[in-house]
DNA sequence: TGATTTAAAATACGACCGTGCTATTTCTGC
DNA sequence: GCAGAAATAGCACGGTCGTATTTTAAATCA
């Protein structure tokens, strides 16, 4: 058998395209509104073309929400960062960073699909809703982390925080492709700076 | 003609309701996906039967759109209380109160078709930025006069004030419809609590 | 009652959907 | 260069989509 070894086979460059183009189609038409037609012809291919690389429609789907998780897992995540808070700070701004100059046309990917598929059951929605958890737990445990070295108040609530970290960076996403407000990513940096400075050692009880 | 005045004619009862159902469908599976014939079979019409009563797709979807909004209109925006401090925290528990106690499966019909249409222009995507600005702009009007009562702190900046109010419900309503956090919306109160707490007159100097 | 207006159904049409199946092309290893 | 495998194209199928037209049934009114 060919196999080189395992890794790089044949067709995987054409799959990354494809799965390229779906995470980036899907993030602006929807997860679901994605059709094996319209993917072709992005791609330069006839639908059976696309349609050889997958076993289905779902699988597809899977896939572009695991290629757009590993955008995140390399560009934000992987900050490092001094565990605390400073880490907390290097990776809210990495994220606002790649949200705000995203390759996709609607934003986040997560914030698009996390929402078309809330109220509807099914692997897909599962694994949106398990990167999604598994980036608020991250954030979580940092915060956790920087109140137990004493750099936040100890009245900080982790959860509460993360909360609201995560809270700012979805509305910013909101406001700039809903309302095509340019400066809300700003917005989110200024109110990142003073909820951190809130919660920081020394400063009064909030939250 | 039979008309009998102006207002309620013959179909109005069955367009309400199938504008009612529309919305339903709507926040759970979205405004595009929302399909004719899905339609019908729920409010047991035949696809005609539903079609004949608007021009296009499009029109159905404006008028789900106003149709949803109206719900808002009627239960979060028009909370009376003395304007100022109190008509914000007003406006803020309602609107908590009703995407928690939502008649629709998605949660917020508004968030849903807000991510939906964020990078997909057209009419249908103006009407939701619209009525999502318009309600921006009523939290931050309100949040202003607060200020200038003297009720918040004047180095609150009402714009920012909106954003952080804004983008707690919209988290604690994605953190219920994708997580399955049904302990989100108390989050969000809690945390409406000491956002206000921290702007109110005399305490420090955040945001 | 009979004529007329209105609501809804029935039906049809073309487009696109996802999915199989069968060529055909393109690449790879000897 | 040739065999064989892999990648892609071509095509057909059953469904559903939105829409338009026509037909039936029920309500309204003279």
């Amino acid at each position: 058998m060919p196999e080189t070894n395992d890794r790089e086979r044949h067709g995987d460059r054409r799959r990354r395209e494809i799965l390229a183009a779906a995470a980036d189609v899907a993030t602006a038409e929807g997860l679901e509104g994605l059709s094996i037609g319209r993917l072709a012809r992005e791609v330069g291919l006839s639908k059976s073309g696309v349609a050889a690389h997958f076993a289905d429609k779902q699988e597809l789907q899977l896939h572009a929400v695991a290629r757009a998780a590993e955008g995140y897992e390399r560009e934000v995540m992987a900050r490092d960062a001094e565990p605390g808070a400073a880490r907390v700070e290097a990776l809210m701004t990495a994220w606002i960073d790649f949200i705000e100059g995203v390759p996709y046309r609607g934003g986040c990917f997560f914030a698009a699909t996390g929402a078309e598929f809330g109220g509807r059951p099914g692997p897909v929605r599962d694994a949106v809703a398990a990167r999604t958890a598994a980036w608020i737990r991250l954030l979580e445990r940092e915060i956790r982390t920087a109140v137990g070295l004493g750099e936040f108040h100890p009245s900080c609530d982790p959860r509460l925080l993360g909360f609201q970290l995560h809270a700012l960076v979805q509305e910013a996403n909101l406001r700039r492709s809903l309302l095509d407000d340019a400066g809300a990513f700003d917005d989110a940096r200024a109110l990142l700076g003073s909820v951190l400075g809130s919660v920081r050692a020394g400063a009064a009880t909030n939250p």
